[in-house]
Order: C-alpha cells, then sequence, then structure tokens
DNA sequence: CTTGGCACTCTAGACATGCGAGTGCTAGGG
DNA sequence: CCCTAGCACTCGCATGTCTAGAGTGCCAAG
C-alpha cells in the first residue's frame, strides 16, 4: 500500500515533469492526479524517494524532477506498449509501402519515426542478411585500379577498388569476369568462400596476384560486415528542447555525426524486451549523457537483424515514444517481407 | 579619395564585426585599422554607409553591424582568392586520397570541408555525367515486382523498380537481360534511346508490356535527372553561433533537411565567378534567410557537374570560406580524375 | 572636408526588494 | 502506525531603480 503509493508518487511526477518541464511541487501533485491524500503526505513520499535517489531537488525552494533512476524504474513499469490507432497504422503502412527501394524506404521509415515522435530518429540497415550473388562487375577504372561491383539478390550493390601492381589486360580482365560469374553467380553468401576457392587455377602465373586479390574482395564484399549506413533525420527537433532547456545541443550533434557512434548506440539490444530503452548515463557516449535512446530491432525475418530508433531529452514521453519506435520497426519488418 | 575611405571602413566594420561578433563603434575603428582619421570623419563616413543601407544600428546608442547588402558589396570587393598553404594542400589531397569508392570520396569531403570552415558543409553528386552503361541487371524481387539495376561505366549504379500486371516468367525475363545488354552496354547515355528504340519487336504481344515498361525505366535511369545524393556534415558548429547569438538553428536545421532545399541551393552556380556566394536574404529558402550559403562546382571533365559548399551566418568569414571552398572544390575535382 | 568638443541616448550590469512556491517539521487525529 | 494540518523558513525569480560607459549626432572652428 505504502509502496504502491509511492510509485505512483513517482509515476505522476514523471508525467507531470514531462508534459510541463518544470519542476513539480507537492500541491501540485494532489491537484491534477486524484491520489486521494494531502500534499503533505506526498510531500513525505517525496522525501523518500529523494532518499532513496530517485528524484531531486534543482535547489531547496523549487519541485522535484526525476533522477535518471527515477525515469529507470518509471520505464520499467511500463509493461503493456500500447498500440497505434488504426487510422496512424493505415497512414504509416501506406506511406512506407510507396518506397521504390532500399534507400526509399529506410529514408522515409526515418522521417516518419521524427515526425511522429517528433525527436531524432535514426536508421541502420542493412546488417548481412542471407541472401545470395546475382551478379559480380568488374570495371577498369584506370591504368591500375579496378572496381568491383558485386550485386546481391536482395537489390543491395556492393563495391571495392582494388589497385593493382601491373596495368591490367582486358582479356584477362574479360576472362576474370566470366568465370567469375560462373563461379559464384546465385550462390548464397555463406557458399561464395567455397565456391572461389578454385578459381585461380586456371590463370597464368603473372596473373595470380591480380585474381587473389579480386577473389579477396569478392569475399570481403559478401562476408565481412560491410558497410552499414545510418540515416538520421529530424535533427531540428533538438532546437526546440534547448529553448526551453539548458541542455547544450552542440554535443549531442556531434555525437550524431559520428557513424561509429550510432552503430554502437544501435547495436546493442535487449533480448527480453521488443523496445530498448537507455536512460541518460546509460549511454556510456560522448555527448549524450543527457539524452534518452529508444530502439528496436528489425528485419526481414524474425529474428531481428538491423535497428532503429530515436534519441531525445530524458525528460521525453516514453510510453509514447516506445510504442511509436515498436509499431514503427514492425511495419518496416513487414514491408520488406512483402517485398 | 573619399569612396576609397568608405569602402576601407565597410570593409574594416565588416572585418571586426566577424571577429568579435560585437557591434562596431568609430573609436575602436581607428584605433584597430590605422586609418588616418579621427573617429568623428569616421562617424560621418558611417552616416553615408548607414544612409546607403550598407550598415545599420541595433539601437541608437550602440556601433554599426553590416546588413546583407554590406556583406555583398565586401565580398564583391574580394578578387583574390587567397591560395592554401602547402602543408594544408598536402593533407588535404592525402586525407581525400585515401578514398575507396565514389561514396568515400565525398563522405570525407563533407568532413573535410566542415572541418576546415567550421561551418555546415554540403556535397551534392553525382550529376549526370557522359559516361556509358556498364551492364544491366534484371531481378525478379516477387511475382509481380522486377528490380532493375543498371551500372555505369564510372561504378555508379542505379536501381528502379518495375511493377508488372502479369506474373513474371523466368524464359522471358532471361531472354529480355540478354538483348538489353547487348543493345546498351558499352553505350554513352546520349545513346542509350536509340539503341532501345527496337528492342520490344521480338517479344510476344503478351509481354510488351512489360518490355516497354522496362526500357522506360532504364532510360529514365541514365536520362533523367537522377536520383542526387546530397552529404552534410558539421551541423554540431550551428550550435557554436546561437551560443553568442540570437539566431535560431531550428528552422535551419528543418531546411537542411530537406533534400530539395539543399538540391536547389546548391544548383545556381554564378558562371563568372569560381565561387558562388549568397548572402541573407539573396538565398529565397525560408529557414535561411539570415544565412550565407558559399558554393562551388567541381566534376571530373573542366565543366563542373555537381557542387559543394557551406552554410554559414552571414557574418562569416568570406574570404577564408570562399578559398577553403574553392580549394575543396578543385581537390575533389582532381581525384576524381584520378581515378 | 576634417576635427574636437559637447550634450544626449540607450544598454548592460549591479543592487535591492517583495512575492510566492515549495519544503521540512511538529503536533494532533484516525 | 500512518495520515493530516498548520506554520515558519528558505530561496529563486521577477521587478524596479540606478549608474557607468559606450556610442552617436551635431555644431562650430580649423
Amino acid at each position: 500500500m505504502l509502496e504502491n503509493r509511492r510509485l505512483a508518487v513517482l509515476r505522476a511526477i514523471v508525467e507531470d515533469y514531462v508534459a510541463t518541464h518544470e519542476p513539480v511541487g507537492s500541491k501540485a501533485l494532489v491537484e491534477r492526479h486524484h491520489l486521494g491524500v494531502s500534499p503533505a503526505t506526498i510531500r513525505n513520499d517525496m522525501a523518500a524517494l529523494e532518499e532513496e535517489g530517485y528524484i531531486t531537488h534543482p535547489h531547496t525552494s523549487a519541485g522535484r524532477i526525476p533522477t535518471d533512476r527515477g525515469y529507470r524504474l518509471f520505464v520499467d513499469q511500463i509493461s503493456n506498449v500500447k498500440p497505434m490507432s488504426a487510422p496512424e497504422r493505415k497512414a504509416i503502412e501506406r506511406f512506407l509501402g510507396d518506397a521504390v527501394d532500399l534507400d526509399d524506404v529506410m529514408g522515409r521509415t526515418v522521417r516518419l519515426l521524427a515526425q511522429i515522435t517528433q525527436q531524432v530518429a535514426l536508421v541502420q540497415y542493412p546488417s548481412l542478411e542471407r541472401s545470395s550473388v546475382r551478379h559480380v562487375e568488374l570495371i577498369a577504372v584506370s591504368d591500375t585500379r579496378l572496381m568491383l561491383v558485386v550485386i546481391m539478390d536482395t537489390g543491395r550493390v556492393e563495391q571495392r577498388v582494388i589497385e593493382c601492381a601491373a596495368p591490367l589486360s582486358e582479356q584477362v580482365l574479360g576472362d576474370l569476369r566470366a568465370r567469375l560469374n560462373a563461379a559464384v553467380a546465385e550462390k548464397p553468401f555463406a557458399f561464395v568462400s567455397d565456391a572461389l576457392k578454385d578459381l585461380d587455377k586456371g590463370f597464368d602465373a603473372s596473373d595470380q596476384r591480380l585474381v587473389q586479390a579480386v577473389m579477396a574482395a569478392v569475399l570481403e564484399a559478401v562476408t565481412e560486415r560491410i558497410e552499414e549506413r545510418v540515416v538520421l533525420g529530424g535533427t531540428a527537433h533538438l532546437a526546440r528542447y534547448q529553448q526551453s532547456f539548458p541542455m547544450a545541443i552542440q554535443p549531442v550533434l556531434e555525437a550524431l555525426e559520428e557513424q561509429v557512434v550510432l552503430l554502437r548506440l544501435l547495436g546493442e539490444l535487449s533480448i527480453e524486451s521488443p523496445v530498448t530503452v537507455r536512460i541518460g548515463q546509460e549511454n556510456d557516449v560522448h555527448g549524450l549523457e543527457s539524452t534518452s535512446v529508444v530502439t528496436a530491432g528489425y528485419g526481414r525475418t524474425d529474428e531481428p537483424v538491423a535497428s532503429l530508433g530515436v534519441v531525445g531529452p530524458t525528460h521525453m514521453d516514453y510510453a509514447g515514444t516506445m510504442s511509436a519506435v515498436h509499431a514503427v520497426a514492425q511495419y518496416v519488418s513487414k514491408i520488406l517481407k512483402g517485398q
């Protein structure tokens, strides 16, 4: 009973603070939320909550605001991720469904997510997937530089540049191209390594080095954790926060420009929950200590291979954001499966 | 003589204001710049300059700041774009030279430009270029959806999705793929239209619609003003301005998220000058009325086909920014030619 | 045309002050 | 044992006032 009310008080504080962005006092609390007790009682509870580290004072004569720890407890209480309304769902599906290719899907997704949550949206794509090689192309870009293009089943395309010691002969190139395609075309990624094994046998000794370099590049293109793109959108929403808030957006913008940082943010997903939330200091990323990150996995198959999410102030609407992220992740997966 | 000094005064005002970001008064002017006259004289000149609309007062008892028109006059006076130092040039060349593909070149360029100018950098690429088709690939992504991939000589790749009314037959697809490649491979873009003209003749009447759709898509991929990517970097620098300045960055960030806006910004280049500068209101783009944009063209050939630039506050260091933009554009062109 | 002087204007910063929101504590009631 | 009411206290914030200083505009003299 007692513990229950304390939780309710914490929840009320978080909700009010998220809504108003102003420290919330005991009197305002009992007025807005119909807790059946007096302000004085609330004050006692508040003192206890503060003792336990869930809320703080900006200064003595101000109301309370939640700490990171408070938000964490609050978020953990949110069990039921409320679904989106039917018209919302329809709009999302239509908007994403119009996309023409993967880049477009991702571009639309990031805009959609930023729009819905009114925060900065991130989408990472594509992680390595089960698919096969469609076609391999070799292009001589100059005397000693070769461009390798690998087209995947999915329509994804990888490019590599290969430096050659000796000038390239068009004949050898044509030969190599033909054999490469014969060997790897339609092969799933997992078998490419095998398929390439004996490819260099049929070539002159003088061309061996080139052939092996190309083979290595092809293998790298399909097996290595290849270029992961991250797109982001809605950075303008950052500006809104700091109008009413003493949060420096410069370090946030800086962090958001680092691909590596973004990949790390999006990389670690929790297993048990469909939506991962990292609050304030829980992000050990320089510049994002005073923001929260909400992410979810998505993918063509049932186990997620890539992830998307949003970055916002710690005083965000967690329930709404979490459901939006979850919903968008699901719809993107659906779209990808449909293709 | 008189006119000369007025210009000198304007220049001095701009320089001081750019350096300090504070309204500059008559006394400070004569102290810092050794104009051989007294503050009172400067005051008269200032009054004249204000009359002509080159400078203003924030309020009666404050110093003067340049207007957009003042900056314009100032910029037009800058004739000699000062070159970069030798070590700087070396560093630039090395940094850009390490790039592995076009995406990488552009990613590096945008970071470099943002780093040098300490402003927001934009790079647009690639505009339509004189090159030819290397290979065309058709992939059935589902029963009724077809993905078209066109690989260019340059290594650039375009993708299109084609919807088909009837289910696809693998036979027809293979046939079409072979004929397409025979027809367009190695053809410069300009001749693709011709080469495709009679391609649909050899197919069954039932497949005509599909074939024509594919032909149209190929043509579109190579001739239409195809997807122009714009990358941007250094948005964190925006935050710095507004710390010391009452400029809202939200509309700027919003504008920078619109691809269309960016393309328009980068699209219009002046012909006579290697570097284009648009100051304040000269950008008729919503959100960028209080910023200046400095752009330059670049490209594989001598006539520029794409452009890059920076967006910054109107009180930027024009001379430095212009030379940086110019230099980077040149080095990018050089790298592209070298490939 | 330039210069020095002078009166005037306006802002930024310092300082004082009253208000009000909010707290903590203590004594009393269910 | 927990809740409630009341009360004194603390502080930040907004407001108002004042002053110093920077800068201007104008005028008369060189």
